[in-house]
DNA sequence: GATGAATGAGGATTCATTCAT
DNA sequence: CATGAATGAATCCTCATTCAT
């Protein structure tokens, strides 16, 4: 499942030092200009190296997205295992899950944007592999539901909600033109939350079940 | 705010009807190739001119991008407005805007992925163009909100539903990877509706209201 | 068998047109730089026009390379077949072929030395093409040969004195440093061909026929 | 005459036997993608060594086709020198040479090929230097046919029977597609034998001696 | 109005060579 | 002596755009 971009150096320690410069320059130059608009040279510099060194590194410019790409799902993935419990069986690891997947979101704005903007101009098998790790976190989100709220949402309910507040999640990011003068985070994740909130009390209450977390939790 | 596309040909019956060709060739060729990988002779030619004719109804390859967003907002909107009552004080209207919406957006795929990845590659003040669009749709669904359900939202309540509802009929296009093969656009449409319900109820439970639309609707 | 290099431009006789320039000019630029060190702009500048045309005629540079072969056997094929009868039974019709055949490679002596030291530049199919014409070459040798002399030499032996005979040509051009000096095409004419008719006397003559063509001609 | 290539390595041992590991790596790559196509990477790797140490025992990419090229002349000058008596008057000792000759070139079958497929790719003085070599090879190949067959030919007519044999001896290598499914190298060589004998005799006979060696030998 | 040949700036990629370790 | 990371000039090719017919 693993993608390995091709590299002529030898050194691990020193390729995996290089990429992270070249992660680094890339997205604050695909942020600018896009990736498409961006030249090699352009991507070079920005990582403070030349064009033939760059080239030491990746086969092709694609290379650059994945590793870019690949390197936000990291980052995610690593950042939201810190914090989640799948585990947990309480509505509080839910909203834990929710409120710090939305911070993430917050601080890594400009590579979700890019993630949106420019997916599609990965080779196939990449995009495939992005995909992948969607998949992933969506079945994170899932499992975090479904043990925070067991036998209150049909799979299918569990899997169109967790798909909400994913894309919820990445719109602060893609939509920040339209959220972010109304909002703050913090007021966003406030209202999303409550929003939430309401459709489990309410489903909770449609059970009947009076012992029920979602329904006294309102 | 309306941003023409300069031609050289007269006539404006013509200009039309080729400029309904390009879009038509244009969205299969985008969807295929993405704008950037299409050439401007692939353009002419999926749309049935030769590259010398191509260019006497556009000035740049933007150009097309822009026609074919512009052209998708038409249809959005011209779909729209004969669908909803923005003044009616029903719940149903929301339901019947809402519905709708989502039937457009399961007609439109193809288009809404193209709007979706291409925007960026727009020219800034053509995005900005599509934003104003994109804000005057979300205005459209606040009123059909706040309308439908008076007093029960805060603005930034129906600010944050107007939006989650436009992109969750954006997402049945982008993710259609994650949604399409649990759902069909019915389905989708009814659990999408039933959350959104329980939202509305529960507020109105919590307002205390009992003349409440949402909270007897349920 | 024919090869066709792909162009972009519809008008076949303009195609024609150009690729005799074009021709012209890399036989030319090759002859001094050889292929490799040429550089498609010069090409380009060699054939008279501009680097974007040299595109609109083929597809690689080594489309140049494959044009040029392709072009000089077509010189050496039409030339060959004016001078040569291949159902003449008379020895003259062979000193007529060898005569003209030299007088060819002297001709296009730029040209068979590009053959000589570009071909493994070819893709291997064209390369197999350019064998293919070299077998044509080769067996219309044969031909004259047995015509001229039936019955005198084994099927071997006039395969390989068409090899000579073939290669004889080629080496006025490609060793003109080791001949052209000594040798006026005259002069080198006359030897070879004292030289060859002495081989076809003496093989005559072994077979003791008196009525042989080969054995009185000497 | 000679030309040395600079190296920065003292130990004039190790710099004999890196060239050689240089030679048979570079022969072997050279034969599979030609000398443009094969980088300076892949040289070194196929003769064993980092592209750093390469660079310590030439100065240019061109220095190693130089090294292949003069090796091979080493070659057929040390088996040549062995084989030969330029001083023997004997017809003998001209088909001892050739035989020997021919043998040595379907030895150095790949070598020969790359000698004329590459040569133009040297540097001017290189190729000179190369060119040199090559008369050598005349002027011994000269000796021995006047010293076997003195007063029988004239130097003009030497001078070619000198190249044509020289020549014979290269195409068995590139012209192997057209001689080496019809010929083993025995068959070859006698045929060719063969012909040369029907020369020198029927010469022999024109110029009436009867104690001629040429006439009596056949 | 329609056509398609011509243009050349621009961009991705390669590779011979160097030099610090 | 050996290594291999770094360099950037050089090169092939593409493609948006123009304009004469």
């Amino acid at each position: 499942m693993v993608k390995r971009i091709a590299s002529s150096i030898k050194d691990k320690k020193l390729i995996e030092r290089r990429r992270a410069e070249l992660h680094k320059g890339a997205v604050q130059l695909f942020k600018e200009k896009g990736f498409h608009r961006a030249t090699t040279r352009e991507i070079a510099k920005a990582a403070g190296f030349s064009i033939g060194t760059l080239y030491e590194y990746i086969r092709t410019k694609e290379d650059v997205l994945f590793l870019v790409c690949d390197a936000i799902y990291d980052e995610v993935k690593a950042r939201m295992e810190n914090v989640i419990d799948t585990t947990a069986t309480s509505e509080e690891a839910l909203y834990q899950a929710v409120e710090s997947y939305f911070q993430l979101m917050d601080d890594m704005q400009d590579e979700v944007l890019i993630l949106y903007q420019e997916v599609k101009a990965l080779p196939k098998d990449a995009q495939e592999y992005v995909l992948e790790k969607e998949r992933e976190m969506l079945g994170m989100f899932e499992e975090v539901i479904s043990n925070g709220f067991p036998n209150l949402l049909s799979p299918q309910e569990i899997n169109l909600v967790a798909n909400n507040l994913l894309i919820q999640g990445q719109m602060w990011s893609f939509r920040r033109w339209a959220l972010q003068k109304d909002f703050s985070l913090e007021e966003y994740t406030n209202v999303q939350f409550q929003l939430l909130k309401s459709q489990l009390a309410h489903q909770a209450q449609q059970k009947g079940g009076t012992n029920d977390a979602a329904a006294r939790s309102v």
